[in-house]
DNA sequence: CGTATTTACTAAATCGATTTAGTAAAGAGA
DNA sequence: TCTCTTTACTAAATCGATTTAGTAAATACG
């Protein structure tokens, strides 16, 4: 079953390849009608098809970016996706994905083996810790768009949730609802994970903006796995929180978790709210209340600049994108009396 | 910002091409240290990077795949997504994903885009509706391997559920608990869906096994969004189910959404049972009783199935697997007494 | 009518690797 | 010492397109 090329259309047309490649290409300014139709007829005669490798070798561009994530098993990740994809499908982009699982050398060998399938750009949610290979992409000016994560000091444009706005509707929901004793629940706060630590400081701001105290206790920071145990801690403690405020859906669902464990009733014996729509919120009982990230909105724009620093090869300026959550109001934080 | 090429390196190290060909490729059979040293020294003086384009073009190999999905924003495909990248990892191939939002036009459109770009294997949950094209591929020996759902008369690969099995966990787990009225909840029934079709056909049969009337008014089987509707004149009948089987996770989100909004209560009112084992199905209230499909398995084998074609050129024969549902009792089917 | 321009093509170079066939030098064996 | 192998390379062809420079024929123009 031997590849059938241009050289065969050419052939059997009996044009030059170049004639065909300008017929392939669409460029009909010097053809004459009857060249056209014999070269088509030859190429539906042989069912040719073209190789796009051989194409894009000589042209320098693939038409496929790739896109590097944590786990496309995330919500945030499968929906940012898809927005992606619609915006590359208009544009007859492909997209390769990757899975870090937040691992650096992971995704070091990812940048390095697509940069190497010369993908004509990368959007990518960041471990943060290939400094220098981030760095090398943007001094090179290869097209790049960090998403989720940003990282301080690399001029690359970032898609990112204003992390202190949703912190803030998150408290202010819960304040104006009678709530003071409010905790916080997230995974391990290290320096290099962003949002993580915008949430938080968002937290600690709003808090002291209503005139309430920061309570160390009331910040449980720890491995998923572990998070159950802490909840368990601080809960037998004489004065738990009124209130919990998940960062995250995985956190959201350990609190789930535990409090069908241990028989606690929302929003009666406590309050929850949580970034990250999950799909459930409208079906659990009680629905929940959540900050919803605009996760489609956030994967068209990162495809947008991406394309843009695609088609302008000039310099471009970076941009720190930060879009704005929205407090979704339903059952799982009552106002109190 | 000029590509560094294979010859830059050679000519810096004073040697071929050739030789530095075979230094990447560690085909060091005949290259004395000292050449390799001098090629080693030259590749990160200048920092090279392969084209890994070129080599494609003539390695006719491009260590990429092509995963063409509904929807990526299915439990289903997203983890079935995710066992098939793993197995690609493993083997330094990258995964292109697509789209097709169950449209044979965009399927046709993508088969042949990523056969352009001589992509070395295709995983598709296929419509269905593209025969000819399939037909070509499997002709061809092109490696491809159908999962989800299969296309009768096309010899290819496909990774299955045991729909009927499927069908008959569900009926007689839901028999057993003292249920006889048994409805069944489903999008439309159209012919080249086979699942949708053996699971309805599973269910029938399970019935008919069990002794159990098939009440034609008990199968739902409409749009997604019309499902509200058709449940609320089921259960405004003389003599509704006492019980519902779910054949996926969509018609499942339908059915939670109406019995909150009906205050139907689970299962003391009604037993509820689903294929697809939602990530809340742990935490709802009640938790969810579900028949899970292997998504990771069956990812794994397909990955599997596919290497397979692609490493033995030579004829391969084709395999119909059907992967064991398990069934998950937890709280929404209750023993009736 | 002779030159200039336009039309309709083609030959050959190119993209950046891999691979095959070949060669010069060194070493082995009789 | 002479031939045969082995070692350590290289030149050139190749993969399948695109693209540039060029050419022959037809047409336009003064």
């Amino acid at each position: 079953m031997k590849q059938i090329t241009m050289a065969d259309v050419a052939k059997l047309a009996n044009v030059s390849k170049s004639t065909v490649s300008q017929y392939l290409n669409k460029r009909y300014d010097y053809m004459s009608e009857e060249t056209k139709k014999r070269i088509e007829k030859a190429i539906d005669e042989l069912g040719y098809q073209p190789n796009f490798i051989a194409r894009s070798l000589k042209q320098k561009s693939t038409a496929t970016i790739g896109v590097i994530v944590f786990n496309i098993l995330h919500m945030l990740t499968t929906q940012v996706l898809r927005a992606i994809e619609d915006v590359c499908q208009e544009r007859d982009f492909h997209v390769i994905v990757c899975n870090t699982d937040d691992d650096p050398e992971k995704e070091k060998k990812y940048i390095e083996m697509l940069r190497a399938k010369q993908v004509d750009g990368l959007i990518i949610f960041p471990t943060g810790k290939n400094l220098e290979l981030y760095e090398k992409m943007a001094e090179e000016q290869f097209p790049l768009v960090f998403v989720d994560r940003m990282v301080p000091g690399i001029p690359a444009d970032a898609i990112l949730l204003d992390n202190h706005k949703a912190a803030a509707l998150a408290v202010n929901h819960l304040v104006e609802h009678g709530y003071e004793r409010i905790g916080i629940v997230a995974p391990p706060i290290v320096p290099h994970v962003i949002p993580r630590l915008e949430r938080i400081e968002g937290f600690k701001h709003a808090l002291a903006e209503k005139g309430l105290p920061v309570m160390e206790e009331y910040m449980v920071g720890m491995e998923i796995s572990r998070i159950k145990e802490g909840l368990t801690q601080l809960f037998s403690s004489d004065c738990p929180p009124e209130a919990l405020f998940a960062i995250n859906d995985l956190t959201l669902m350990e609190i789930l978790n535990f409090v069908k464990d241990n028989n606690i009733r929302i929003p009666d014996d406590l309050a929850l709210i949580s970034i990250d729509d999950v799909p459930f919120s409208n079906i659990y009982t009680p629905t929940l209340t959540t900050i919803a990230q605009p996760t489609f909105e956030m994967g068209k724009k990162a495809a947008e600049r991406l394309f843009m620093q695609i088609d302008q090869k000039n310099e471009h300026h970076q941009q720190i994108l930060r879009f704005p959550p929205t407090l979704i109001q339903r059952g799982s934080v009552k106002q109190r009396t």
